[in-house]
DNA sequence: AAGACGAAAGTGGTTGA
DNA sequence: TCAACAACTTTCGTCTT
């Protein structure tokens, strides 16, 4: 049973293109990107026991964003204690105690930290299935008391990050930020001291990752976006790309394809919706066109008109 | 007048002693 | 913990279209 969607909104075309690994829909004519209501996302990558026998879950999915997974564990009923005594006895009575004061307050933080999480990430167009990895950080991170001496929402701000990164469906800090409310260093921290802590590992974030979004919110054709991977494939192998922002390398390789390909962009709109400065995309501009030999290819467009 | 370019000074983060 | 350092930003003046 195939879901399909009949035609992308942005330029109603039927050629698109299901990115199973990021949950995304993308429109092969003009990379719009479409944001995802399937749950589905294929073969999952956490750990289940590892019982290789079977194949399949069984039953219905477990779920991360809801807050008690739809598990639950009680300490003893009342009927239970009658069978021990004394000592054992109050231990229960302590236990459940106890189970009743954190429980009641991780839950109203997990509820709270996942309306949270929720209200984020639809603003930010997030897949579900990075909502749902997001909301597993989060859960790690509470189990390990992480939160403390940190806002709530902060940690939610980096989970999301750090669960956006995992699944190289890159949001900028600076998105996060604007949808959170929270300053971008402090994301920025608690990303860090989360992924640390947790042992997550993130790959480094790939500029080809941000391609897609950029070139559809600058509007811009299908080969003028396939130009600019084109280039950035080639700034990669020249190592052009190591240790520079990859939102700039992006916008860069943008702008120059955007120019070669004549529908132009000026530099200050790339830079918006990159999230940069015009000055940082110039720079990697310059870098392009000397170390990539496309001096002549730009000149050959300016001389043209 | 708007866009592109470049210089200079400032910011926040990483690294290595 | 501190200083050096690279990447990026801000600001501003100049040149080009």
């Amino acid at each position: 049973m195939r879901q399909k969607i009949k035609r992308c909104p942005e330029c109603g075309s039927t050629n698109l293109y299901h990115d199973k690994e990021r949950g995304e829909i993308i429109c092969r004519d003009c990379g719009f990107v479409i944001d995802d209501k399937m749950v589905d996302f294929g073969q999952d990558w956490r750990d289940f026991d590892d019982d290789s026998q079977s194949d399949r879950r069984a039953g219905a999915p477990m779920t991360y964003t809801q807050f008690d997974q739809g598990l639950g564990t009680d300490i003893g009923r009342r009927s239970d204690l009658s069978m021990l005594k004394g000592k054992n006895r109050d231990k229960y009575f302590r236990l459940r105690k106890w189970q009743y004061r954190i429980s009641t307050a991780l839950e109203r933080n997990l509820k709270l930290a996942l309306s949270e999480l929720k209200r984020v990430s639809s603003f930010l167009k997030i897949p579900k299935s990075v909502e749902e990895e997001a909301a597993r950080i989060y859960r790690l991170a509470v189990q390990k008391g992480l939160v403390r001496g940190r806002s709530m929402e902060s940690v939610v701000a980096g989970s999301l990050y750090a669960a956006c990164r995992r699944h190289e469906v890159p949001r900028t800090l600076d998105e996060i930020s604007e949808a959170s409310g929270i300053e971008k260093k402090e994301i920025g921290r608690t990303y860090r001291f989360i992924t640390r802590e947790l042992d997550i590992k993130i790959l480094p974030s790939n500029p080809v990752d941000y391609i897609a979004r950029f070139s559809s919110a600058l509007k811009l054709k299908p080969e003028t976006q396939s130009y600019a991977m084109k280039i950035l494939e080639k700034a990669q192998d020249i190592e052009l790309t190591s240790g520079r922002g990859p939102t700039g390398i992006a916008a860069a390789a943008l702008y120059v394809s955007s120019l070669i390909h004549g529908e132009k962009r000026t530099q200050r709109e790339v830079a918006d919706v990159a999230g940069v400065t015009e000055v940082t995309i110039r720079n990697r501009y310059k870098e392009l066109l000397t170390k990539l030999k496309l001096d002549k290819e730009v000149k050959k467009i300016k001389s043209r008109k």
